[in-house]
DNA sequence: AAAACGGGGGA
DNA sequence: TCCCCAGTTTT
C-alpha cells in the first residue's frame, strides 16, 4: 500500500512546520551535531527517556569527547559511565565500534550507510538517524516513536514485532520523509512520538497531523500501535502424590533452585506411570484415588496439578529421611509451602 | 505485573 | 528468517 504524493507532502509539511515551533533544538546532542554525538545519544535514547539521558550524555562526553577518546579508554571505564542505564551490552558495542572506527577509519566516523550500519550496535534506524541528523543525508528512521506516529496515522494493523508489519512501517516512513528538511523531519517525528503522540498520555488536539490521522478519526488512538499479542503460556501438567497416614501427609524439601526452590511440597511426577512406579519401588501397595485437578498459573507457564492420594495405616519404613517431612495438617510445622501445596493441605483438612 | 524499547544472536 | 532476550522505566 503506497502513500499518495499529496498525503506524503501534507504529512511532511505539517511535521516540519510543527518542528519549527515546538521541536527540541537545544538538547546537548543537538548543539554542534556530529555523527559521534548523535550516535552516543541515539544509543542512550534507545533505552531511556530524554530527561534521564541528559546527565549521562554530558558526563560521557566530557570524559570521552571524541570517538578516539572512547576507543582508547578501558572498557571498565566505559561501563562505569553507563552504570544505571542498563543494557550493558550496548555500552560494550559502543566501545567495540569506537575501536573499529579508530583502527579501520583512522578515527573518522564513517559516512556511508553501509559502513555505518555494519558497526556493532547500529541497525538500520540508528544508522539513518546518525546520517540524517548529523549530516543531512536522506535516510528515514523508524524508532519506537516514529512507529507509533505512523501506526496511528495510517492505522497500521498488527504488532510491529512481526516482520511484515515492520516492513510496512519502513515503507511508510520512506514515503513520508521529505527530500529536503530531513533533519528537521526526523527529529520532529521522534519529538512528536515522545510528546503529543506518546503511548498512553497522547494529546491529539495540538497534533499537526490530527486532521488526517486515521486512528484519531476512528477514535482508536489507544488501540494503535497494536500491542504484542499475549503469547499463550505453555501448558504443563504434574501429578502430586499425597501420601497420608491419619492426619499427616508426606512432603519433601525441593531443590534450592528451580520452581518453589527450598519449599516443601508433595512428591511431584510428570507422568502417572512414574508415580505408580515410585509406589511400587517403595513397596507401597494401596489404592490411590484422585482429587480434582486444578490449574496453577505462573508468569511463564500454566501448570495443571493432578493430586493423587494414598492412605496408609502406618508410616512406612522407607520414608524416614531428613529431607522428608510428615506434615501434620492439624499442627502445621513452620515451613515454606508453595501456594498450590497450601491449597491442597486445605483440601485435605476439609475432607477430614 | 507487564509492556516497551532497537539490535544481537540463537534456533 | 523468525523469535527471544537484555535491564530499566512506565503504566
Amino acid at each position: 500500500m503506497a502513500v499518495d504524493r499529496q498525503t506524503a507532502d501534507w504529512f511532511a509539511t505539517n511535521v516540519v512546520d510543527w518542528y519549527h515551533v515546538h521541536g527540541r533544538k537545544t538538547l546537548p546532542w543537538q548543539i554542534d551535531k556530529t555523527p559521534y554525538k548523535v550516535w552516543v545519544s541515539e544509543v542512550m535514547l534507545q533505552q531511556t527517556q530524554v530527561v534521564t539521558v541528559i546527565p549521562y550524555f554530558e558526563r560521557f562526553m566530557s570524559r570521552f569527547p571524541t570517538v578516539m577518546d572512547l576507543a582508547d579508554a578501558p572498557e571498565d571505564e566505559v561501563l562505569h559511565h553507563w552504570t544505571g542505564l542498563g543494557y550493558y551490552a550496548r555500552a560494550r558495542n559502543l566501545h567495540k565500534t569506537a575501536k573499529i572506527i579508530r583502527d579501520q577509519y583512522q578515527g573518522k566516523f564513517p559516512e556511508t550507510f553501509e559502513q555505518v550500519v555494519d558497526l556493532p550496535g547500529i541497525g538500520r534506524s540508528t544508522a539513518g538517524a546518525i546520517l540524517s541528523l548529523a549530516l543531512g543525508q536522506h535516510y528515514s528512521i523508524l524508532d519506537g516513536n516514529v512507529k507509533r506516529v505512523l501506526a496511528r496515522f495510517f492505522m497500521v494493523e498488527g504488532w510491529y514485532g512481526v516482520k511484515k508489519v515492520e516492513n510496512h512501517l519502513w515503507e511508510l516512513t520512506n514515503a513520508v520523509t521529505p527530500s529536503g528538511d530531513v533533519r528537521e523531519f526526523n527529529q520532529a517525528m521522534m519529538d512528536l512520538g515522545a510528546s503529543l503522540c506518546s503511548r498512553s498520555k497522547f494529546q491529539c488536539e495540538p497534533c499537526p497531523l490530527v486532521e488526517r490521522c486515521l486512528a484519531h478519526k476512528n477514535n482508536k488512538v489507544k488501540e494503535f500501535p497494536n500491542s504484542k499479542p499475549k503469547k499463550e503460556k505453555p501448558k504443563k501438567s504434574a501429578y502430586h502424590l499425597m501420601l497420608k497416614v491419619d492426619e499427616q501427609v508426606l512432603m519433601e524439601k525441593r531443590p534450592s533452585s528451580g520452581i518453589w526452590g527450598g519449599l516443601f511440597g508433595f512428591f511431584e511426577f510428570s507422568e502417572l506411570s512414574e508415580l505408580n512406579a515410585f509406589l511400587v519401588q517403595q513397596g507401597i501397595e494401596a489404592t490411590t484415588y484422585s482429587l480434582a485437578p486444578f490449574v496453577h498459573i505462573f508468569t511463564h507457564f500454566e501448570l495443571t496439578i493432578n493430586p493423587i492420594c494414598v492412605e496408609l495405616a502406618q508410616i512406612p519404613d522407607c520414608v524416614h529421611d531428613n529431607q522428608l517431612l510428615w506434615y501434620d495438617i492439624n499442627q502445621p510445622p513452620e515451613v515454606g509451602l508453595a501456594a498450590p501445596t497450601k491449597k491442597l493441605v486445605k483440601v485435605l483438612k476439609a475432607m477430614g
